[in-house]
DNA sequence: TCCTTATGTACAA
DNA sequence: TGTACCTAAGGAC
């Protein structure tokens, strides 16, 4: 269950595990086997990930492109030579790559599918800029925000605005500039923006380094605040994402939860600003 | 065993 | 705005 972070980490792990090896290639759900048939064997030569698109290039030709949606998951494991070989796939496995020291199962994914480089760069040209790439103009986002009316809430969640943002990042970096959920885009400053964008940016390559989404700030910390440790089901800490109805961090005050746009948004309504 | 939920997106109306 | 899609875990019975 994905966002920007995951998917990078997953670039890097795949390229770890497979990068200059050409793996076995199968599809053992079927959706993808055609496809599977032509790669298999063939030297996977990139990895890359821009927002939550993951890409993994074959022989510098043939992408897979992966989205993993909202139930994806990727599964690694390891094989050691005179150890048990990679166990069977089970049937939900869209994609299984597997090489003589690893194997990887991709199971549920929005989008598993073999693109062309042109088809590749349409992707990459939808999406807006993403904190996790060092290509990343974040004046490009703020250009869009500036001019709309829409609640930057939204905007966060926009991967034409910003790429790799999901809803626990959008939550909590709300929180961590103390801006209202339903703010107009237009509504935040530029000194605002770059704020927001250089915290994106060290949280979300945090994220990478510790697969996880932390966000509380030291001085936050349940050690810092005398409370017990309380780490999420997403498996980090952090301020408001899914703490509807408890209590603050910082002012104690009740933490609320509402529909937008079909996702569960949260805030604290005294310590983010309209 | 059934029901709910989830870090997402695309498409129809 | 609503719905479809894909999977697995946890909780209610």
């Amino acid at each position: 269950m994905p966002e920007g972070h995951t998917i990078h980490r997953l670039a890097q792990d795949y390229a770890t595990a497979f990068l200059g090896t050409s793996p076995h290639v199968t599809s053992p759900q079927g959706k993808f086997s055609d496809a599977a048939a032509l790669l298999t064997g063939s030297e996977l030569t990139h990895t890359e990930a821009h927002g939550k698109h993951l890409f993994l290039g074959f022989r510098d030709a043939d992408w897979i492109h992966i989205h993993l949606g909202l139930f994806g998951k990727v599964n690694f494991g390891k094989v050691n030579a005179g150890d048990a070989p990679a166990p069977p796939p089970t049937d939900t496995v869209r994609l299984r790559l597997a090489n003589s020291t690893a194997y990887v199962d991709l199971r549920g994914p929005t989008t598993c599918a073999l693109i062309t480089h042109p088809e590749k760069q349409a992707i990459h040209d939808r999406l807006g800029p993403d904190p996790l790439r060092a290509d990343a103009d974040p004046h490009q986002a703020y250009r869009r925000i500036s001019r709309s009316r829409t609640t930057i809430a939204a905007l966060l969640m926009d991967q034409k605005v910003i790429a790799g943002v999901g809803n626990v990042y959008r939550a909590e970096v709300l929180f961590r500039h103390r801006i209202d959920p339903y703010r107009a885009g237009k509504d935040i400053t530029p000194t605002q923006w770059d704020a927001i964008w250089a915290d994106l940016v060290d949280l979300m390559h945090e994220g990478v380094r510790n697969n996880r989404i932390d966000t509380v700030r030291p001085e936050h910390t349940p050690e810092a605040m005398g409370r017990p440790p309380r780490v999420d089901d997403h498996g980090g800490e952090v301020y408001v994402y899914r703490r509807a109805t408890l209590p603050c961090h910082i002012c104690g005050g009740e933490i609320r939860t509402a529909d937008l746009a079909a996702r569960n948004l949260f805030w604290c309504p005294n310590c983010q600003t309209p």
